[in-house]
DNA sequence: TATTGTTATACTCTATAACTATA
DNA sequence: TATAGTTATAGAGTATAACAATA
């Protein structure tokens, strides 16, 4: 299954691989650091209530946002239990669809996200936008478009999402 | 501290910065699990074993290790340990400095690092390299570099690595 | 006193599988 | 039968603080 000899990586690809990583890696770190901070909220549940916030009606199903947020449909519940709990969301079953459950940003979890949004900005300008310039930004954006959209049709992890393949 | 009203980003900031996250974040996804499918080996154990086999003797300190790796010393003992369990490493007493461990790649560990290594580059030409193309390659080394300067110039999150303040 | 590393502990988060309920 | 979500469980990994030993 493995490549007979794989050519090893000349120095520009390992440079670019090892950068990606260590850029990522440190905005991350950065950036789930200033929300525990300033917000007491982990970057994930940060993620969901952004999304929610902007969704029509502050509310998502659980799986649009399991789709969202690539982990598991457990991890998703155990966020949102958290946030429950917090107070940032409520749990309601769909009325469509009685298997489904609404989930629904509160006005403390709109606060909260308005708490923590201007450091959040501030960390992506400091560490990422300002460093990159405007052109950066816009170099950016050209350069890793083909790279997600390749990632995006290749079925990301073959294993995870398909719930029909049964055959063992 | 924050500013006062931070400016929103505009659209092609947020796309920057989402498409910087979802990149790494599936290529992380993509490269833990074919390290762990291939060689049962995690990310940070093949950082590790890679450079300590580029490493002149295959020997490195755990505090120089803990420098490459960006978590806490406990965290890098913790990983150490299982390595040595698994036979990847050894660890004994520094001979310059008694309070140094030593930490030395052993045959199995490069065994190892051989086996998983088709496969890593594998998924970092599928995944990365070939959507980026050769120019995409150059493009990102320019780019991201001076986000990486910035980012090795402000200390990273100044409250971890600063030992002698214990003014409290 | 500062540095190196380990240990004990507690905590967060994740995935797997089994389960319930609805379509 | 398939889908939506929850729960129980087990495991990996991390950080903090206290610790021992060496410089």
């Amino acid at each position: 299954m493995a490549t007979a000899a794989a050519e090893p990586l000349d120095d520009g690809e390992l440079a670019a691989f090892f950068a990606l990583m260590e850029v990522s890696s440190n905005l991350q770190h950065a950036v789930e650091q200033q929300l525990r901070t300033d917000g007491d909220v982990s970057c994930v549940q940060f993620l969901i209530l952004a999304r929610l916030r902007d969704s029509p009606e502050g509310e998502s199903r659980m799986t649009d946002l399991a789709d969202l947020v690539v982990y598991s449909r457990s991890a998703l519940t155990y966020q949102a239990a958290q946030m429950e709990k917090a107070g940032f969301i409520t749990r309601s079953p769909s009325v469509n669809d009685e298997r489904s459950t609404t989930v629904k940003i509160t006005d403390t979890g709109r606060e909260r996200v308005e708490k923590v949004l201007p450091g959040h900005i501030d960390v992506l300008r400091r560490l990422l936008l300002n460093p990159l310039g405007p052109q950066g930004v816009t170099t950016m954006n050209k350069t890793l478009e083909c790279v997600r959209d390749a990632m995006r049709q290749t079925p990301p992890r073959s294993a995870a999402p398909r719930a029909s393949n049964k055959q063992k």
